[in-house]
This record gives C-alpha cells, sequence and structure tokens, in this order.
DNA sequence: CAGTCAATGCAAAACGTTTTGCTGCCAATG
DNA sequence: CATTGGCAGCAAAACGTTTTGCATTGACTG
C-alpha cells in the first residue's frame, strides 16, 4: 500500500484535490467543517503533501543554507568551529519545522559547485566588509540574512550579535574587578563584531580616561599567533592589567602567553573573551565570556530568511546577553 | 530570461528531452557525439536540471539524515557534541556534492515530528542495543548506515570505528609507558565502541595477567559524575597506575578527581582517552588520544548510503586510527 | 422579481523531469 | 532475399501538487 495521495484524500473526503489543497494552505477559504473532516481524514490515512511536488509547482527548493566565510571543515584548527556549529545545530532544528533542510556550505573556493546548489535562502554568519560570500548570493538573488550585521550594509536583514553591548559589559565587568588598564585584541578581518567591540572599546577608554591599547591578529593564526603576538604586546605595555580578547582562541594563546611571562591571572591581570564554548570554559583558568544565547539567534535566523523568502519583512529582536563570570577576572 | 529547462536545451540541440535526460543520466545510450554536444551546449546555456522535478518524477527527497541518540543542541553538557558535530560537517560536505541535503535530527523526542520529513536514507551515530532511531527508520524502510555498528545487528552496514584496534593502542601505549594496574571507564549505553573497548580490555588484562577494574558512567552525568566515580574508584583501588576512558568528559572529570586525590598526572597515573577534540586538547595536561579521521569516517558513511539507497552494495574500509601521545600518558 | 454578491467548490492546466514502449535504420546472418 | 538484432532516438505518460478561471448555490437588495 503505497503513501496516499491529494488524489486519495480527495476521494475518502468526497471534494476535489483544490479543496485539499485550499484546506492546508488557507490560500482560499473552505467551509470551517469541510476543513476539519479533511484534516481529520488526512490524519487517519496518514496523508503528507509530497514535498518534491510542492516545490516544483511552487518554485521552491525547500533549502536554506548557512554559510560562513572561515573554513569550518578545519576541525582542528578553526577557532570558530564551536561557534559556527552551535549556531547550525539549532538552526536545523528551527528549519526542520518548516519542513525545510538545511545545508551546511563550504566557504566559496575558487570554481566551487556552490552555483548547483538550488537555494531559496541563505544565513550568512559574521561576514566580513565586502565578504565574497554576500556578493555572490546577491548576484543570483538569493535572500540573506546575516547573524552579525554585514558591515556598511544596512540594507541587509541581520540577527544583531549586540557586539557593543557585550564589550561594555565585559569592560565594565573587568573595571569594576579592579582593572585600570585594559587591552583590546580583535581580528583583522572586518566583521561587525569586531568594529563594533573597538568602537565600544574606543569610547570606554575615553570616557575613564585610559590609554588604548589594541591588537588586531590574523584570525587563521589561531592560537599560536596569539600567543606570540600577546607576548610582545605585554612587554611592551607592562601597565596592562586586563585584556578583552573577542576571539577565544586568540584569549587562550594570550593565557599561555601570561603564564609564560609569570604574570598570574587574575591577581596580575585580568581576562574576559565572548563566546563562551568549550575553549572557554575548559581553559585554565576558566575564562569569563558572556553567553550570547547562539541557539535563539540562529533559531531568529531561520524565522527571518523564512519571512523574506515569502516577501514578508520581520525584525525580530536579538536576545540579550548576559555575562559569565568566571576565575580568569577575578 | 528563465532557467533553461531541459526542453529549451533539446530545441536548440534539435534532440528530444529524453535523449537529454539519457545523455545525462546514462540509462540508456546514445550516440558519444551527440552527448558531447549535450553537455557542452549546456554548460553554455547554463543548464542545471530542476531538482524537485527529477525527485518528483523518481520518487526520491534528496534528503538524507544525520541522526543521533544523543541530544545534540545541550552544547553545554552534551560531551559528544564535538564528535558530532565533527561529523556533520565533512557529511554535509561530501552529500553536497552529490546535490544532496543533510538534515540533522534531533534525539526521537516522543510525539516528534520526524514522521513528517521524508528521507531517502540515514546516517546513525553510534547506537546503542536496540536503539530507537534504528526500530524507527526500518519500520519506515528508510536504507540506514550507522557509524560504529549497531550492537548485535551484523545485517546494517556500518563503518567501523575501529574501537577494538582503538582500545589497544591506548593500551599497549599506557603499558609501554609504564603502567601495569590499567583501569576501564567506559558508559553505561550499550554501543558498539564500549563493547569493543570492554572485549579489548578483557583480553589485554587477561594476556598481561592484570587484574581488571572496570567502571561504566552514565553518559548524561557528565564531567561532574566521571569526577566523584572515578574518586571513588580510585580510593578502592590506590594500585591503579593508569586510566583508559572512552569518553572525553570523562576523562576530564577524571582528570579533576585525580588533581583532587593528589595523584600527578602522568607521573603516579597515566590517562588515555579515544576521541579527539577539543576537550582532550585542551585539559591539563593535555591528553593523549587516537586521530579516528571522523572527516573520512562521515564521508564514508555517505558514501554508503548513497550505495544503499541506489540498491548498490558498498564495502568501504574505514581508515586506520593514529595515536595521539600527549603528556597525560607521559 | 431581476440583479448582485459572497461563499464554496471544481476542472484542468501547469511545474520539469524520467521512464516505457515503440520506430526507423543499418548491418549482419542464414 | 527474408530475417534478426542492436543502435539511436522519439512521443507520451506519468510523478503529486498549486493555481486560475469558472460554475453553482443561496441570500440579500432595491
Amino acid at each position: 500500500m503505497r503513501k496516499p495521495t491529494i488524489i486519495d484524500l480527495a476521494k475518502a473526503a468526497g471534494v476535489s484535490p483544490t479543496t485539499i489543497s485550499h484546506a492546508f494552505s488557507g490560500r482560499r477559504k473552505v467551509d470551517p467543517a469541510t476543513r476539519e473532516r479533511i484534516i481529520a481524514l488526512a490524519e487517519e490515512m496518514g496523508y503528507r503533501p509530497n514535498q518534491a511536488a510542492q516545490r516544483l509547482r511552487s518554485g521552491r527548493t525547500g533549502t536554506i543554507a548557512l554559510a560562513s566565510s572561515m573554513p569550518f571543515a578545519v576541525a582542528a584548527g578553526a577557532s570558530r568551529f564551536g561557534f559556527l556549529m552551535e549556531i547550525a545545530a539549532s538552526a536545523a532544528m528551527t528549519a526542520l519545522t518548516r519542513n525545510m533542510a538545511l545545508c551546511l556550505v563550504p566557504p566559496l573556493a575558487p570554481g566551487s559547485n556552490l552555483d548547483s546548489l538550488a537555494l531559496d535562502g541563505v544565513i550568512v554568519v559574521e561576514p566580513t566588509r565586502d565578504d565574497p560570500l554576500i556578493s555572490h548570493f546577491e548576484a543570483r538573488y538569493t535572500p540573506i540574512v546575516s547573524i552579525g550585521k554585514v558591515p556598511g550594509r544596512d540594507d541587509i536583514p541581520a540577527v544583531d550579535l549586540r557586539s557593543a553591548q557585550t564589550a561594555l559589559l565585559l569592560l565594565d565587568h573587568l573595571h569594576q574587578a579592579g582593572s585600570r588598564r585594559i587591552g583590546l585584541i580583535t581580528g583583522e578581518r572586518r566583521r561587525t563584531s569586531y568594529e563594533e567591540t573597538e568602537a565600544a572599546y574606543a569610547g570606554f577608554a575615553a570616557g575613564h580616561g585610559m590609554q588604548p591599547v589594541t591588537l588586531r591578529l590574523d584570525e587563521s593564526g589561531g592560537e599560536g599567533l596569539a600567543e606570540t603576538e600577546t607576548a610582545r604586546l605585554l612587554r611592551d605595555h607592562k601597565e596592562l592589567d586586563g585584556l578583552l580578547v573577542t576571539v577565544d582562541a586568540f584569549a587562550t594563546g594570550a593565557l599561555t602567553a601570561l603564564a609564560g611571562l609569570g604574570r598570574r591571572v587574575p591577581q596580575d591581570i585580568r581576562l574576559a573573551t565572548r563566546y563562551d564554548g568549550l575553549r572557554a570554559r575548559l581553559a585554565q583558568p576558566p575564562l569569563t565570556a558572556v553567553d550570547l544565547h547562539l541557539d535563539k539567534i540562529a533559531s531568529i535566523a531561520v524565522e527571518m530568511i523564512f519571512a523574506r523568502i515569502e516577501g514578508r519583512d520581520s525584525l525580530i529582536d536579538a536576545p540579550e546577553v548576559t555575562l559569565l563570570a568566571r576565575q580568569s577576572s577575578g
């Protein structure tokens, strides 16, 4: 016995397939009584609309993509692996409730087969200024929603990661814990989270009469680069008694550097980072971080991309961030 | 100008749609010259077969799922989050090359909407004996491939995780490093990796005249449970000078317990675990582990599920595992 | 009472493939 | 010369929806 189709159901209910379709989609009115009868019967017969047919007819592909310009197959080295995967897991589940599949898209390689993939929409994670992913999808008229604004592109809907707020939260915390000379380490690429953090830091420094000390690192350098560069920074700036490090891998690298220099954390210098991943939690001492509620962020992004696909315009507020004070800041 | 269809291409090439279809699928012979002409023309016109139409006609959904009976949205606590996600990333990329979408499927909740999801096949990660996921998909005639055999089910194709080999590798390593009384900590649920490890351990113990000491823990207990239980174990078995711990979260828990008891690692007792994730690498001291080549494993699983879907039967060998000796074993 | 309108439902035409059976055609075979 | 068989290719029928335009009611309006 094969799966019942809309026609089987129509026969059983004594109506036309059209009515069935309308009963489910709600695109036209059907008599409430008829509708209920249809729903009940569908349940009983185990009818499920065939997705391929729906998609063929409606022209939708039923697939959205999650794309990041960071290579995510490089599990070993990629500092953002956890970050991205935390988002992926939650986004996948939200997409599932809409009968949509979520595709993980690798970073854009030259000559990649990304074209062959038909997409209804794409979620881009923490894009950089002039990110090639953005131009790629814009050229194909694929609706985009980004997690973390695309720098300089206020027209692209985005879920705000609240990086300014996050930075201030951490800076205030470090300050209250006693740090008076706080340095900042961010990434070189121009992502909104870095830019907002830098701006917030500049404002904070000015407001507290603090000489700003900033370091920007190449993300692909990872922990190793962070270690050597932090060591250098600390040699030049012995006055520093606090460090805000936006990338978790940089933060653990910095930790190693501090240990090497014999600076105790948190007694001599306090440390805080942004993303609360395994790295932050497992570091010795555990790192003060911020709960960004990435699961919530991801499902908001999915909702937003759906709205865009359907031509609606939704603006959903991102969740507030919350401080997770740990040993590294005293 | 809309996307060209098979009919546009047929007209342009002066053949019938049938021939186009055959030229691409290879299901019937077409004249090589014709075929080349078609391919070239398709390239030029930017023709891509419409997936929805293909799927409607052929009855395939174009979706495979990656399922685990461990809750994977619980990022904070789930010890296997990294394990699963490492597999997910690689599987997604391999699936992509086949124009298939990979769906991440949450663990089977009562009344879940998993039925509504039409799947061509499913990859199940480290299932337990009598895993409800297996019966769920078997009842629906969905082809299954598992990563790590389904205990007691030799009929279900699986990618071997080589857990016996892994266990022996680690045990030999600990032994060579000087450990003479090695204890074993595994999980309570009946997964093949645990069962094989336990069997290998038993054999090793017998072969070396070593009194076996085994502890099985509830996976959901995580690091906390591992800490208390390891402490208890070590109190009862002061003679232990080595510990093989299959789950990384248990291993880090054990580490904390050892620190609490004042047993130095690796001087007093050596430690080794299986999965080489962030946890193992970031632990203090870093944990000796094994490179399971999960990325390779995942893409093999995808290949195998494709073969099954197409009715072929492929048997691809899993990659050899390799030891990653770190400080925790001296 | 004729005319209008809203409410409900239906028939049929798409959507773009793959598959099935069939038709010429040409060469080989007896 | 009549038959067989393989090769290339075609026409048409699916696959299961959604959408469009039209038909039938019955109630209401003036």
